[in-house]
DNA sequence: TTACATACATACATGCATGTTTGTTTGATA
DNA sequence: TATCAAACAAACATGCATGTATGTATGTAA
């Protein structure tokens, strides 16, 4: 059966998106053909390529489709918070990981991202958006880790970037063990300890 | 020119695993194929199915020859070591780091396996290693854990087997980064302060 | 020196993934 | 209502990767 109207059109994209995100999570990408995502979108490599260019582009799409944790991270940084920046690099921490704990479109395409698909020059313009984001993303929160040294939250003697280089070192790292295999330990306990554990590291030693 | 002798051969084996090595960790496991390895080895395919039966044995035998960091630092745990149980931890850690730091052998192994191969069921047995390796040496941290509590150098607060765990994603998340992009900050450095940090964090606040 | 096994190279068969092209059915538009 | 374009399906062409089978030259042991 063909779709005709534009919302079926829309539907049938969606599908597509849907069972590739899927696919591509469970198998891998380059381990997924396109005809197998279109099998499982109930339709034919026909309609693929009339939505998407290639598997290149239906990627781009997946990740246009779904805001990364970072991404949304920087918007709600930009907000104003009430509290000391510590606490400020704390809550988004956390929100990261429980965006990836309880949002399943989420953690599919951090899971592709993480384990799913390999870090190769064609998939280039995929990951220099991912790695874009994160390194404004670090670069806003350098400012957050300045104004704590400013009102003495944070050792002085720690450099900044390399302070928060570590905290979403630690943060991706626990996603990607936990991702790995989800039955070893509890991702929300564990993120908060661990982040605690960081931040609490960054006070002055005499306060 | 066809080996003969027996060292030939090894010579030869030799050369496939270098290749296989350099060309995987350049362009990615699925995206390299056994005719690519067999020319940049300068032999065919059919030495490469003479000592390999496929390409997953390519790569366990790839793991076989170079000892991941995580296994290394399980030999040396069983061994006494002076000093407090803290810093036996950051001990071990920064010399995980070091190693792939410095061994071009270990960071390709290291950066395959972070980057550039997908965690699909074919490639199983070769990730329960990784994973089977990881275990074993967090298990064994978390006696050390266990010990540095005892002796009043981590808060009671703490559960052993989470701070073990973010101690490690610390260290997995800080060489992922840095492989993704070796250009953005200092390995070594970024290392020692978050290594730092963390365990700063375990101790007790009273202290 | 003969005979066999090793260490490959070469050739073959197969299958699949991709990209493109063409065809067909309908909705939308004038 | 006639026409065009959208939304696919289906068929085609191509190339590559894999696995295997065969051939061959040489080291080695009896």
């Amino acid at each position: 059966m063909v779709r005709r109207t534009k919302e079926d059109a829309l539907t049938t994209r969606s599908a597509l998106l849907d069972a590739a995100e899927r696919l591509f999570s469970e198998r891998g990408v380059s381990n997924t053909s396109m005809n197998q995502v279109a099998e499982a979108a109930g339709v034919t490599r026909g309609a693929i390529y009339h939505h998407f260019q290639n598997k290149l582009d239906l990627i781009d799409a997946l990740m246009e489709r779904v805001r990364l944790p970072v991404d949304e991270m920087r918007d709600e940084l930009a907000q104003t918070y009430q509290g000391d920046p510590v606490s400020h690099l704390r809550a988004r921490c956390l929100h990261i990981v429980g965006q990836v704990h309880d949002d399943p479109h989420t953690q599919a395409l951090v899971n592709i991202l993480l384990h799913k698909c390999e870090y190769v020059d064609d998939a280039l313009p995929i990951h220099l958006r991912h790695l874009g984001g994160r390194n404004a993303c670090i670069t806003e929160c350098v400012l957050l880790a300045d104004k704590g040294k400013e009102q003495g939250l944070i050792d002085e003697k720690y450099d900044s970037k390399a302070t928060v280089i570590g905290l979403f070192s630690l943060v991706d790292g626990i996603m990607y063990n936990w991702l790995l295999d989800q039955t070893y330990f509890d991702l929300m306990q564990a993120a908060n300890q661990a982040i605690d554990t960081y931040l609490a590291g960054l006070k002055p030693r005499g306060a």
